[in-house]
DNA sequence: TAGATTGTTAATCGATTAACAATC
DNA sequence: TAGATTGTTAATCGATTAACAATC
């Protein structure tokens, strides 16, 4: 219907990462009990122009109104938020724990479930209310429960081998935390988090910018 | 000298985005023994063309030779790493002792000397050796102490607080963890991680797959 | 030497911005 | 109604890719 954009298969990785941030400000903005939302006022909290909220949202498929919950129901259908995502956390070390222990995502219908670890040692304990289980045990609970994604925050050397078990276990999706790419596939979606790499960005801008100012 | 690239004060983030994944892969490599690094190699492992890895390291002033410690040695410069950059974080929560317990970024000079929290409880504690300090006291210890790099583990509410202390503090860079965008200045650079958005992204890029098998 | 790989410029492609008629 | 805001197309801008002579 003349949006040749949304003929398109995948949208662009740029507009898929400023979805979520559109969505975090309509909530911010709803629960300010503001009436209204125009792409100006979210384009100036997101850090952007209105063009591109405007563009992005026809890019979308366009939404019905403005009106703040009209927006947040429209961006949730968007994000397959409130679908009931179902997780497991492998490793329960420090970011597992970290992870499950995260109550921003538990209202969005992101459940974990169960967490798998390699260590003998925790074999019938909980963090949280929920179970550690031996990692041995992976595929036969993959084989038996429903799991949508799988967040992996083990060391890089078994990254690999858990994406396989995910794809096997007919996982959606993998949350990685392991310092390896891990690629997305027809299979199964995985998103890269890389948390040193982002530090690592950060201190190359900090350097970049003493650099420039010696260079003055 | 013909690299107009360079004149530019501020790479692009997706460059700066790309720089630790090529650092991370030099890494990786030279563990592995290998004597040769070449565009194509790397361009494979990172999962992008040849052509781009080679105009990255033009865009960066270029790099002499493609020798795995000349190249690490040449990313380092450009990372800033090994420049010893002392940080802190602010809240002892789970999301601050995984941070602090992580071993990636030690190796790379990247120092934890304090932890901040505002619960009374913590006093005198210390997480892995690090000492937890009442965040009452987090300007002082900024006058006193340098401080390269502050990681907000906080809630969103008082993100913004502390980005205002580092900035008077002299600090030069925030790690942030909290769910609001804080912005970069000519006083401070900023990185937002946002985990929850990330996990957001995620679930988008199912959903989409999963609407594209219904549309066929 | 021949083959492969780099450095650099030019061409292409895609994402952001601008513009403005239509709508609120 | 007038002013502001949207939806959509077109223009611009920047990032990626292609090409290829120079070098390894």
């Amino acid at each position: 219907m003349g949006n040749k954009a949304l003929d398109k298969k995948t949208l662009s990785d740029a507009l898929a990462r400023r979805l979520p941030a559109y969505y975090r400000h309509v909530c911010i903005m709803l629960a300010e009990g503001k009436q209204t939302v125009t792409s100006g006022e979210l384009a100036k909290r997101i850090g952007n122009t209105s063009a591109q909220v405007r563009q992005d949202f026809f890019t979308c498929g366009g939404v019905e109104n403005y009106h703040p919950d009209t927006l947040k129901e429209w961006l949730s259908g968007l994000l397959g938020i409130k679908k009931e995502h179902h997780m497991v956390v492998i490793g329960a070390g420090n970011l597992g724990r970290a992870i499950i222990s995260f109550k921003d995502f538990n209202s969005d219908g992101f459940f974990i479930d169960a967490v798998f670890d390699n260590n003998l040692m925790f074999d019938g304990m909980q963090i949280c209310g929920i179970p550690i289980l031996n990692v041995s045990s992976l595929e036969d609970y993959l084989e038996a429960n429903k799991v949508d994604i799988v967040v992996i925050t083990t060391p890089a050397s078994v990254a690999e081998e858990i994406l396989e078990k995910a794809i096997k276990g007919g996982v959606k999706g993998i949350w990685n935390f392991a310092p390896v790419d891990l690629r997305s596939s027809d299979k199964i979606e995985v998103q890269n988090v890389h948390l040193s790499d982002s530090l690592l960005t950060l201190s190359f801008r900090i350097n970049e910018k003493e650099f420039w100012k010696n260079e003055i």
